[in-house]
DNA sequence: CATAGTTTTTATTGTTTGTTCACGAAACAT
DNA sequence: ATGTTTCGTGAACAAACAATAAAAACTATG
């Protein structure tokens, strides 16, 4: 139910289509861009856990986007491209790209790297996937969450915001900074969503509500996990 | 300046040369293992930076290298194969590789992902600026306060004025100067704010807030941290 | 296209923090 | 010593910030 979501921008409907198949039948959840601009803003309105990116767009090319992309997005981004390029894949890597892979693609090889790519990034350590904190466990791999081994049912911009905490244990998160990650660039001033989200974790995660102890609030700078 | 450490396993000397002579071209620091054993050994002994894994080993299988690597070492293998085999490939990036490259390689290449395989590596454990005076620490990262290991709850400006006091530690600040810093030019001449925000840190952070140890009054010019 | 689930707005109440003032204590100068 | 300046501290108030419920808007899915 709670599916990572990724996004492609791609500018071919086939391509886009075989990638949004096989990624379905992965559990991803799956959004689109025909162009690098459209991909631009869909990424900075909703960011996805993973971005395909085809180098040989129509509008801008892909090294721009990937540019632009780099400099507020830290996911993973993944070139796809028909080009097998040596200074291509030089100067993708070099500006920040996650993996390149030229096209025709093996579709298992591609979901192999997706989970490696988004493993990374979630410094997920391949022995301990899951994050224990008292009676609150949290599996990253099957991205389910247990209180007193009871499965906690979470929307998923609840279990997004969630795991942010809990891979940032015992740091000072900005509300900025909470909601760049999960909401996107242009939301920094939003903090009543944060508020609202805040006090729903808490109702499911929390003995106490009322005095919470895994969330702590960190008054005008932001919230703090434990 | 690089002198990143650099770890191949491989069997085949001609691979180990060219991989050698291209890495210390690029600045590295390279050891070399010829069978797996002995890579498991040296990168136990002294834990390189980047491991650059041959999968067709004669002893052990590359596969079982990486297994047995992953279960303590976390920054990046990148494996390298003859084998253009797709299983392989998914095996290997399952069981915690970074990258996998089939050989015959184009070093260019090779070399723009052993760069970005670090860059993301590094990016991640930048963290930890702890300042420890006495029985105070303070984590900037954090941004989180202790004393005798307890979190102090301090709001944003204490927390802006012990930590402009614990970078200047022993220098006298003046009035005026923490006045600029903390609340900005043209609150200069406020310095009842002053004394009452060092009066709360102090109740905070002092054993005996009547006999300060920490945040030392001189009288007419300022105060001095130590 | 209806409905359940989710996110975004709005409104209200409660809490924390910053600012100001008052007054006694300490440091300093003569 | 005595008056003058500088400090420390508690309390009161206003402003900023936070929690929460509930309604409205939106989305996904059959």
């Amino acid at each position: 139910m709670n599916k990572a979501e990724i996004l492609i921008i791609d500018d071919e409907p086939q391509i886009r289509k075989l990638l949004r198949i096989s990624l379905e039948s992965n559990d991803y959840k799956v959004n689109q861009a025909s162009s690098g601009k459209e991909g631009l803003i869909i990424a900075a309105n909703h960011p996805p856990e993973l971005i395909l990116l085809d180098i040989g767009l129509p509008d801008k090319s892909g090294h721009e986007i990937l540019k632009e992309l780099r400099e507020w997005y830290n996911k993973p981004i993944i070139i796809l491209s028909v080009q097998d390029n040596e200074n291509d894949i030089i100067g993708a890597l070099d500006n920040g790209a996650t993996d390149y892979i030229t096209k025709p693609f093996r579709t298992g090889e591609l979901m192999a790297r997706i989970r490696s790519a988004i493993r990374r990034t979630q410094n997920i350590d391949l022995n301990e996937t899951i994050i224990i904190c008292n009676d609150l466990q949290i599996d990253l791999v099957s991205r389910v969450v247990k209180k007193d081994d009871e499965i906690l049912k979470l929307t998923s911009t609840e279990y997004n915001l969630l795991t942010l905490f809990a891979r940032n244990e015992g740091k000072v998160l900005t509300h900025q900074y909470i909601l760049k990650e999960i909401w996107g660039v242009g939301y920094q001033t939003e903090t009543q969503y944060l508020r609202v989200f805040v006090a729903q974790l808490r109702k499911k995660i929390e003995e106490n509500p009322n005095n919470p102890l895994h969330i702590i609030t960190e008054s005008g700078v932001g919230y703090r996990f434990s």
